[in-house]
DNA sequence: GGGAGCATGTAACGGGTTACATGATTGG
DNA sequence: CCAATCATGTAACCCGTTACATGCTCCC
């Protein structure tokens, strides 16, 4: 993952999965699994993907036992939902954390880069049927992240934002991509086969 | 994975590692693990990483089984090498994975995404040095790319070369989007603290 | 009353990694 | 001859997913 290799004595080897969370707890409120759930979805899914659930409350598990999270039922309300915050030793581990861990390379799976890369195998109406359905999820996911970046402007989350606007750029810049490789692919089809 | 979720009669439920490998031996060319993986690595690895050895090898013995490729030992040579080929068995399912599966969108894992938006934790200072290592990263790689493209263009590997030159074009937005982001970083200092 | 969303969790599974082991061949 | 590379593989481990189970609460 992107932890250090050698482990740093400031902060537990976790998986970036946990340290996200803990990111997630750091702005100061309290929130429980499946809040996180919902924010982890329309933030960090949008460069860092979104777990699923269950590992969400494996995880939080895990970070309280290591103290660095709190829970406490709901007061007054019996329900079985829990609310969890980071504790000051989670701040430390964090902020060591964003100190001294490598990100290392972004990781990147691109399933239709990888098909279109066999296209002496698949029909070009196909290819090109997927690289534009691809090119609208693009485009729409960088509107999805232009709201979600406007919104943290209004309240004041100043990182995030930025973080969320370079987002909307990605998704903007792939989806030009995606037209050049369609434009590619045209090209290739009027000269002959392969 | 980026499989059909509903089973398709023409081609077997494998993970993409092996859709991948299966891909690289459809070139009509006998190959070793070995080269198998150094291909991966300056071919899929732009955009779709590269598996540990110990699974190329797993993944080889899985389709070598189903009779989607066959291995004898490298002739006239006692050593322990195996050379792998498509089957035609394994072109037709290859064929039909491409023709039916769903690609799903690209997973995205951006270490440095993740740590800048929890850029209220961190120093500034170390902030703008990891987005620059990383803008760099993204210029060598930009660079990799343009010139395994020109290989791929002198040998007449057609689709290849169209996807790596995205490649290409994809790590020089990286790289640009990561000036902008260094950009703005600056720009959030000068203001004020969060 | 009933369905949609809230809320948390268990169990099984598998893909993929790391670490390690082994030995052969090639080149300086 | 010795190091680097070639070449293949085993074993342990764990992250993360899928599928499933459970029950509550809100609102029409």
């Amino acid at each position: 993952m992107g932890d250090t290799p050698t482990d740093h004595p400031d902060f537990p080897e976790l998986p970036a999965t946990a340290w996200a969370l803990l990111g997630l707890l750091s702005f100061d409120r309290e929130m429980s699994g499946y809040d996180l759930r919902k924010w982890a979805d329309n933030s960090i899914a949008l460069f860092y993907w979104s777990p699923a659930p269950s590992q969400i409350y494996a995880e939080l598990r895990r970070l309280e036992q290591l103290g660095l999270v709190t829970s406490r039922p709901e007061p007054g309300d019996n329900r079985k939902k829990r609310l969890f915050a980071i504790t000051p030793e989670g701040t430390v581990a964090l902020t060591a954390w964003l100190a001294h861990s490598d990100p290392g390379p972004p990781v990147l799976k691109h399933g239709l880069a990888l098909r279109a890369w066999l296209g002496h195998l698949a029909e070009p109406s196909r290819l090109r049927q997927l690289v534009i359905e691809h090119r609208d999820q693009m485009r729409e996911l960088a509107e999805q992240a232009a709201t979600v970046a406007e919104r943290g402007r209004e309240q004041g989350w100043r990182h995030p934002t930025v973080v969320i606007d370079w987002s909307s750029r990605y998704y903007t810049a792939q989806a030009e991509l995606a037209d050049e490789l369609l434009a590619d692919l045209q090209r290739l089809e009027e000269v002959g086969d392969s």
